[in-house]
DNA sequence: ACGCTTACATTAAGCGCTTACAATAAGCCC
DNA sequence: GGGCTTATTGTAAGCGCTTAATGTAAGCGT
């Protein structure tokens, strides 16, 4: 069956298009028992308005895009349920874009947004182009950064202040009398891993502790890297007494090789991750980790995105957002304490 | 900047919009040399074409829906990256909505669907109005459901053997040694979950072995409900020795109440769970559970999707996988064996 | 009864694209 | 070289909608 257009109500309800359309849309000049029959009308005949339509008129196409490097990542799920909540009470929908990091993907996936022509993109994956995102941007479809920064890209970002939550990891170790550390960090192009890892160093420097060259080990952002990296930390001569993790995935494999190699957490060995994803409650022990306020990080990117459109040039934001330790069962005292 | 339009290339490289048109779609009739010239100047222009407006044409919008419960849940976050992956490289994009197994989110959802012109619709979550959907197949929007059944809806679908699985599970269980057993369901509206309960409770019947009418609880699906469930199955006089938990969630629950009870899993108390998701991995002990084949589902709903559009009523599919046991460390013999 | 405003409806143009059809130029045969 | 076909490009209609411009009738004061 051919789908109802505004043509059928018009004729159904005895009125011309534009009626139809101003009943639709509230516009002014409808009388209300006009109104009321079309919409009666509308409603037999199971109408639905064309957005592809109207949003070829230059009106809205209630579309987003949310780019993220893996939707199946727990971290990055659950942004995009919090995303699709938000938007779907709004009225918009989401496109949702895995992009695992790649530069050629995230090009891709931007410009399938683009011919789309969506109201707006979430970015939450690192990428290096700033280039088409710029582009983008000058094309006036608003975009904003979330918990990820791109060089040189000329949009609202929201942030966790990464460098403090290191720096939360790093005293947290310290109270409970830790000095041999370690780091483990997914691979160093990510910004927010990088300050992390500042973080945590500098809280480590100001505490008079030393944290060696070799103290900090990259790897790839994925359980299975994280333990096989954690592994070879612990079976150096010197093993140390905690770990710090930049994130839960990581956090999980380090866990894992601690249980391979017989190390008890927390007794023999603290670890600490970053997220506080639900990865981290499930695990046993369950998961000390640095949490991000993502809730509100994605209501404040939501209302950047979607909020002031259109406004020109609005004066750049960048919000930082403070993150929080959560204790759980993974860190405790250090051995012989 | 406004964007560039077939016109502005048109004219920039001296030729009429159709032959544009024609150049971009291949339509036999555009000279090579033409069609270099053309190619060349959109380049240098970055003209995208508009999918809304080749939409209007009747066109497709290359943009597909994805119903399931809640992206952040894992299960359905895998599911979900799979569905991108095979829409990405068949160049859709996928708009996806979580929707709580509420029936009016899902009818929400199924009309926002419709009117931005999805060109097909992959459901997974559960949903008792047929209602809508049947009223969408008539608008001859493909729909298949993959991992789920809905009554009297008229669309393809892939499904695991969940009668199978919970048969498999029970099989495990017995062939261990167990026989006080008991099942965690999450509520049993769910099409699934009814499966999973018969085929477990079938096997145990045939092995001669009774389950109580208290044998089996159902809960919401949630790690929190679960645990709630598990511990008062724990707390009874006759504590079982192994309960079947219809999804990895409320296992995990179950493993969290064991773990508070002072109940060692698996030597006093076994454990399985459903679906096989990224969380059973991660437990300590990892968790026994059934494998469905997701990406073989993904990959034949996807498809019956796309492959045969428009081909009337080509014979109703209903695909139907088989589930594996997948043994991990939360099951091993009941104590006292 | 007249012109005026106000309230409601309709007409028609056009968003960016596809496509059937018309038009033109070129190539070919006898 | 006239009339034909063939190859290529242009013209224009229309997809379903919004909206400015326009029209019409009713309501009002004098």
């Amino acid at each position: 069956m051919k789908a109802t257009t505004i043509y059928d109500v018009a004729k159904e309800a005895g009125v011309s298009i534009a009626t139809v359309s101003n009943a639709i849309n509230g516009k002014g000049n409808v009388s209300k028992k006009r109104r009321d029959e079309i919409f009666k009308v509308m409603e037999r005949l199971q109408y639905q308005p064309s957005v592809i339509a109207s949003a070829l008129m230059g009106k809205k196409t209630y579309t987003l895009g949310l780019l993220i490097p893996d939707v199946s990542n727990p971290f990055f799920s659950e942004i995009a349920r919090s995303v699709e909540d938000l938007a779907h009470s709004a009225g918009y929908s989401v496109i949702v874009c895995s992009t695992d990091n790649k530069d050629e993907r995230v090009d891709k996936y931007l410009r399938l947004l683009e011919q789309k022509s969506v109201d707006g993109i979430l970015i939450g994956t690192g990428t290096e182009n700033g280039e088409t995102l710029t582009q983008l941007a000058e094309k006036s479809i608003p975009i904003v950064m979330i918990a990820r920064e791109a060089a040189g890209v000329s949009a609202h970002s929201v942030l966790t202040d990464d460098f403090k939550g290191g720096g939360l990891a790093a005293e947290h170790l310290l109270a409970l009398g830790h000095s041999r550390m370690a780091i483990l960090a997914e691979k160093l192009e990510v910004s927010s891993s990088v300050e992390r890892v500042r973080g945590f160093r500098f809280a480590l420097f100001e505490a008079g502790i030393a944290l060696g060259n070799d103290g900090v080990v990259s790897c790839d952002s994925s359980i299975k890297a994280g333990k096989k990296a954690a592994a070879a930390l612990l079976a150096r001569e010197e093993r140390p007494s905690a770990i710090f993790c930049c994130n839960d995935l990581l956090a999980i494999g380090a866990l894992q090789a601690a249980k391979e190699a017989g190390v008890k957490v927390p007794e023999q060995l603290s670890i600490i991750g970053f997220d506080d994803t639900i990865l981290s409650t499930v695990t046993n022990p369950a998961l000390t980790t640095i949490a991000q306020p993502m809730d509100q990080m994605v209501k404040l990117a939501f209302g950047l995105l979607i909020g002031a459109p259109e406004s020109g040039q609005p004066i750049r934001q960048r919000i930082v957002m403070p993150p929080g330790l959560i204790v759980r069962e993974s860190t405790g005292e250090p051995p012989g304490s």
